[in-house]
RNA sequence: GGUGGGGUUCCCGAGUGGCCAAAGGGAACAGACUGUAAAUCUGUCGUCGGACGACUUCGGUGGUUCAAAUCCACCCCCCACCA
């Protein structure tokens, strides 16, 4: 027999596991195979803030995403092509995803403007304005030869109206056909996702799925979540949103969320997940930990010996009490970033990690009770 | 000893008759952060009261004035330069 018949090429995607709604699976790039559920560290411009790539190995990181937008700005996407692509210029030689700038649509809405063709930004570094196209996103994207490459979308601000809404998803179907268009004449190793809109509308979220799964890409996101909406909300939009998306491709759910939100997404059958928030709170005092959110900055821990975590395993809870840590971050001290950081990713992997073997083994609800247990504001929701 | 400058709410520092519980910064305390314009942002920051407000405060004591952190007198302390 042949060989090569059963060797994964990129973009193979097969679930292994189901618990209920939840499922387990393995997902194969050009740069590897991720297993899901997978949480993906975001590293916008090409670094996972106050983290090396050494560093994401050890914590067991197996994806981690870039930005077009960003990338493109600075250093330039095509010097990065130069030194070969994201993973060359880096040093992370496990898989890659880039987000499209859609999400900067959505966070740069005053310096941007949406027309047919695409977006036109004014740079947020010096004002100058490009104009970013479904095909000039996905050369970008080639150029930094990411893993897993997003679809230019319009992510809609909370608030939006229906009627406003519903003219988005059509354009932001209609970019996604564009770009797969484009990238169809010159297909490589790369994935690209689509990402299905429809803001707080159930109608909407059910009709942009509909159109877009009309489409072979390698995978869906939901996009537009966690944009300002109340939690109670976005979890119904994820409830209401996460059965249609195709069974057959992995599920992405962007830029969510918090340890609950994700737990709360696998047992709807979500299989990837990418936030700021392990990175961002880590440098702003606020630490997840098996018993909930720590505000390591607060005067109660000024002389607590203890572990930040005492059921984590990570080099900052093994070395290093909350006294201390309290103290690197009211001194400011970059050390504060590096151990903070350094933690909630591995809480977050671990997490992650932990309700997949939970799946594996058909006890995720016992998981997500317990989790929930950590979080019961979210979970009361 | 002389001359000049200065002592303001935890710190630095503005304020030189009423608009001053007193700018601004820092510290402190608390909060936010979800496809990163974020090592960022917000709130509190004399005491008591929910608020309107009341009370205490600008080195000390006394005075001028309807009114003083601001003017006057004396005293205490600090700094610079000169002897």
């Amino acid at each position: 027999m042949n060989i090569l018949e059963n060797m994964p090429s990129p973009g193979d995607f097969k679930v292994t596991a189901t618990d209920g709604a939840a499922r387990s699976g393995i997902l194969h790039t050009a740069h590897g195979a991720v297993r899901t559920p997978i949480f993906m560290p975001v590293g916008t411009v090409g670094s996972v803030k106050a983290i090396a790539p050494d560093d994401l190995d050890a914590l067991g990181a197996e994806i981690i995403l870039g930005n077009t937008y960003h990338l493109y700005l600075r250093p330039g996407d095509e010097l990065v092509a130069r030194r070969g692509g994201l993973h060359g210029f880096n040093a992370w030689d496990k898989p890659i995803l880039t987000d499209s700038g859609g999400y900067q649509v959505f966070s740069l809405s005053e310096l941007r403007k949406i027309r047919e063709e695409g977006v036109e930004f004014r740079s947020h570094l010096d004002g100058s304005k490009h104009l970013f196209t479904p095909e000039k996103v996905v050369d970008i994207q080639l150029n930094l030869n990411s893993d897993i490459m997003m679809v230019l979308d319009e992510c809609v601000p909370y608030g939006a109206d229906h009627d406003y809404t519903a003219k988005s998803i059509g354009l932001t179907t209609r970019w996604a056909v564009r770009s797969l268009d484009y990238y169809s004449g010159i297909r490589r190793a790369n994935l690209m996702f689509a990402i299905t809109q429809g803001g707080t509308f159930t109608d909407l979220r059910t009709e942009s799925i509909r159109q877009l799964s009309e489409y072979d890409f390698d995978g869906f996101a939901i996009g537009g979540l966690s944009v300002g909406e109340p939690k109670a909300e976005m979890y119904a939009l994820m409830a209401h949103t996460a059965p249609l998306l195709p069974a057959g491709k992995p599920r992405y759910l962007m830029g969510v969320g918090t340890p609950y939100d994700i737990v709360k997404g696998i047992s709807m059958g979500i299989d990837m997940f990418d936030c700021v928030l392990p990175t961002r709170n880590a440098r702003n005092g606020t630490l997840y930990t098996s018993l909930g959110k720590i505000n390591i900055k607060r005067k109660e821990y000024a002389e607590d010996d203890g572990p930040l975590d005492p059921a984590c395993s990570c080099y900052t809870c093994r070395t290093f009490s909350r006294a201390y840590l309290r103290h690197l971050y009211t001194s400011g001290e970059l050390l504060s970033y590096r151990l903070n950081s350094l933690h909630n990713l591995t809480y977050f992997l671990d997490l992650v990690r932990g309700a997949r073997e939970a799946v594996e083994n058909g006890r995720f609800a016992a998981f997500m009770a317990k989790v929930a247990a950590a979080y019961p504001d979210e979970a009361a929701l």
